[in-house]
DNA sequence: TTAATTTTTTAGATAAGACTAAAAATATTT
DNA sequence: AAATATTTTTAGTCTTATCTAAAAAATTAA
């Protein structure tokens, strides 16, 4: 069995696994959970032991596969709960991560399993991101950063790469939601800011916000 | 904020005094939550600086208001998740506990006000027991054991005083269950042992049983 | 009302998880 | 390649919540 301290520190290096590849520095995982990198070697040497990770001293950690299931499984029930929370109790999709961080780490495999039919075997949360099966397997979705769009291309947002509260919180100003229609008028070659068509008004986006919008094209 | 242990302490300590009233011992307190008397020392001492409680060496602890309000809003979200899973997620009334003893420590007003309206305000879990509203208060409802029930006379059966798997597995293979009605057709005066009739059957059960289900009449 | 028993508290230890400060190893410059 | 900078690890400390063993207080019995 994991601690909650332990699931949250596979989960994080689960994360920077899928971007990096390489084996995760201690550093790298300090900065994600911020905290120190003396605790964070102090965790990967229990975490080593419990073979859910490979370690050798300063060179950083891979998972193992049953540290990538363990993984899976805590994002699976962050995800479903997210979808509860929104479908179900009201919250938008800006207010859900932090109650989903305490949710995810409950233990109840029957739980999670009922909770995924209730919900109709989604397979994706609010934010477009995928929902793990009850095997850790996700469906993989073809997807781009609508800042890699030209102009005058077409694209449907289909998930956010950044799901802090007030990079929602802009998008919903802007009405930008999950499987709205986004064509890119114009962009702008000095600072590749886009003017984009959206709910047939026309908005200035600058590039750090739609390096954080994923579109499929 | 209280931490999941000192919440564990308040609801045990709350528990208790519904039934005594008196200032509550130590001992008892450690039996409750199968801990040393000497962990429920350092703990009461550390929950009565927070002003949940009020302590005075060898004279046992009595809650505050403020303490009586933190372990209600525990209670109150035992008691609406239990009503979640059995509604909602296909659990029996004998699954629910220990679920539920984790999703209680959640954190989060507006998850658990959504949770109670989504599942139409009920007033009593899945065992009969009353759910305090937002302000704490209860539900005050009329009820009797079934053992003081004598021959020939009626009830219905609101509520159970043992929440245990083996108490509530026993229940289900007899058909007992919550509004369900229990006619009294002979009490055995030498072992208080009752013949009941039930489903239009009539079953014999011990003064043990009869102790541990509450009744309406 | 002493003596024996039980309850409660204190003192000191342990484990998990975090921290700071300093040492060791690795990487980067010049 | 040596010097500097960065990263990682180690060593030691802190807090929370627990424990055991022993001391102190309260209760019960003789």
């Amino acid at each position: 069995m994991f601690t909650l301290s332990e699931e949250n520190y596979l989960k994080a290096i689960y994360h920077l696994q899928t971007i990096s590849r390489k084996g995760i520095s201690t550093n790298s995982i300090a900065k994600k959970l911020k905290t120190k990198a003396s605790s964070v070697t102090d965790m990967i040497k229990k975490l080593a032991d419990k073979k859910v990770l490979v370690y050798k001293k300063y060179q950083g950690v891979t998972l193992t596969d049953l540290g990538k299931q363990i993984a899976t499984g805590v994002i699976r029930k962050h995800r479903l709960w997210e979808v509860f929370l929104v479908d179900k109790l009201n919250f938008s999709w800006d207010e859900v991560h932090d109650v989903a961080e305490q949710l995810e780490h409950i233990k109840s495999p029957k739980l999670i399993n009922e909770l995924d039919a209730f919900l109709g075997f989604p397979k994706t949360d609010p934010h477009g991101d995928p929902i793990p099966d009850k095997d850790g397997e996700f469906q993989k979705i073809e997807k781009r950063l609508l800042s890699t769009l030209e102009s005058s291309q077409l694209g449907v947002c289909i998930g956010v790469n950044d799901s802090s509260s007030e990079f929602l919180k802009y998008l919903d100003k802007y009405q930008i939601s999950l499987g709205q229609q986004i064509k890119v008028i114009f962009k702008e070659p000095f600072d590749d800011s886009l003017t984009i068509l959206i709910h047939d008004k026309e908005i200035t986006i600058s590039q750090k916000i739609a390096n954080n919008i994923y579109i499929q094209s």
